[in-house]
DNA sequence: ACCTGAACACCGTTCAAGT
DNA sequence: ACCTGAACACCGTTCAAGT
């Protein structure tokens, strides 16, 4: 409730909401590190005491923002998978999306690899949600670490992998598996977008392994946008295949391997 | 150099490495949260301003804190593939090491799965090397999310999926890959291990998806209390299924998973 | 129901200066 | 080569008290 924060605050009273707005926008504009419990108090207008009465502690306040950018990444229904021209949130890009860079890794004969198109479309889901805000996968990460939520993405995940008809504990303990990768990736990829957005440069012996495009920043509108900076995968080279699989490219990669792992598992039905 | 820190300290001059010891140790005592630049100075008779002859600043300090644990698993030679007897670091439980739960992913029919056999054995040695100190698996990833260190675990990694005959780019995005997962797992694992050895205990109700304790939260400060996000489904499904993939087996079957997946990709060499 | 003011016990980092 | 002492600009959290 109340008017929304544009910067300017006074008069009004605040709810818990807001308090996590107001964090995400700071989270956003300058990153987690410079985040204080004084400096978004003093965002709302308010004393730095004033959020003890919304949240216990730091942490639950953050585990509390944590829930909030990876709510963003509901919309994929059961129903819709992959070339539907509406997106759920705002996530506006959403190429064709077949599959991986090469061959689908679905081709085994049957034609029940749906749960894999909806694994792939939760998984992708939960990358734009958090590509959305600056430092947002390191926030859900130490978040996770910390024992504190993200427990809707692991279930959501597990529920896609569950219509493969593995064992519940198969898939959660997948869901898990690529959970961590998600993260991994994210937080990896924002930090690199991070470095290449400030003038950091790197010389030039940048070569070997990594390299992606730089000018590829600039995340000025406030939250929603959830900024579809694209590397195109550029592979190419065949030589020594000097690109990396780097952004969806290499996204895509790792989500297919886990899948292509799983593939091989037990069912439970043999349907 | 100097003597071996024994807890006390005095009327020695202290190298880059004795800062780093100190520093290991303090993580393993009391854990990352408590690992302040003057606390550090304080176990080793020093002023905390010494420590920034050292260091540049406390993100480097902790990089090297990072180096020094990857650095303790190097044993796997490539020789010695599984079953090997002598343990790295302190971690001295190292149970007979097989395979996962159940039936080991690599027979496939053809033999020269060796670089499967590598890779999880280097996967291993990385999980144990972090389970020997406390809260380790944070501190590597936080220390990788900032884009300092870890390379040497990534380097390694692809130099045994390598053997495979994959192109360059394919097994180092499939290192990176296992290296998140790898990453988080432990993560979760050690942040579970801390919950458990504190008196959390976690009353009994502990059963379906998600095994975080409860309990632990309530924060019985302040006075509002704004209770915490929803009551979590609950939804027990089939009930049996309950033990969930966790430590080692937990762990391998995420490697296997990747390793699976990666047997599909395409390789350079028809070997 | 939501907030202030003041305090407590800390932080990381800098810098002139010492030996 | 390694460290001190003092300072600067911050932290998260508590708590009585206000409205």
């Amino acid at each position: 409730m109340s008017e929304t924060e544009t910067g300017d605050h006074r008069l009004t009273r605040h709810s818990r909401d807001d308090v996590v707005t107001a964090a995400l926008r700071i989270l956003d504009d300058i990153g987690l590190a410079d985040l204080s419990m004084r400096r978004l108090a003093a965002s709302l207008g308010v004393q730095a005491s004033a959020l003890y009465w919304h949240f216990p502690n730091k942490q639950s306040l953050l585990a509390s923002v944590s829930d909030r950018i990876l709510d963003r990444a509901r919309p994929i229904g059961p129903g819709d998978l992959a070339g539907d021209g509406q997106a759920g949130a705002r996530p506006a890009d959403r190429p064709p999306a077949t599959g991986p860079g090469d061959s689908d890794s679905d081709g085994d004969g049957d034609g029940d690899g749906e749960w894999q198109a909806v694994t792939r479309a939760e998984a992708r889901a939960l990358r734009d949600a958090l590509l959305a805000y600056r430092d947002s996968a390191e926030l859900v990460s130490s978040t996770l670490a910390l024992g504190l939520g993200a427990d809707q993405a692991v279930t959501r995940l597990q529920a896609a992998i569950a219509r493969g008809g593995f064992a519940p504990a198969t898939a959660h303990a997948a869901a898990a598996a690529l959970l961590h990768f998600l993260l991994g990736y994210v937080s990896h990829e924002q930090q690199r977008l991070q470095a290449d957005s400030l003038g950091v440069v790197a010389p030039a012996a940048r070569a070997s392994a990594h390299e992606n495009a730089p000018a590829a920043q600039d995340a000025p509108a406030a939250q929603g946008s959830p900024v579809p900076h694209e590397t195109p995968p550029a592979e190419a080279g065949s030589a020594e295949a000097r690109a990396a699989l780097t952004g969806t490219a290499g996204f895509d990669f790792g989500v297919g391997l886990l899948l292509g792992g799983l593939e091989r598992e037990p069912r439970l039905s043999a349907r």
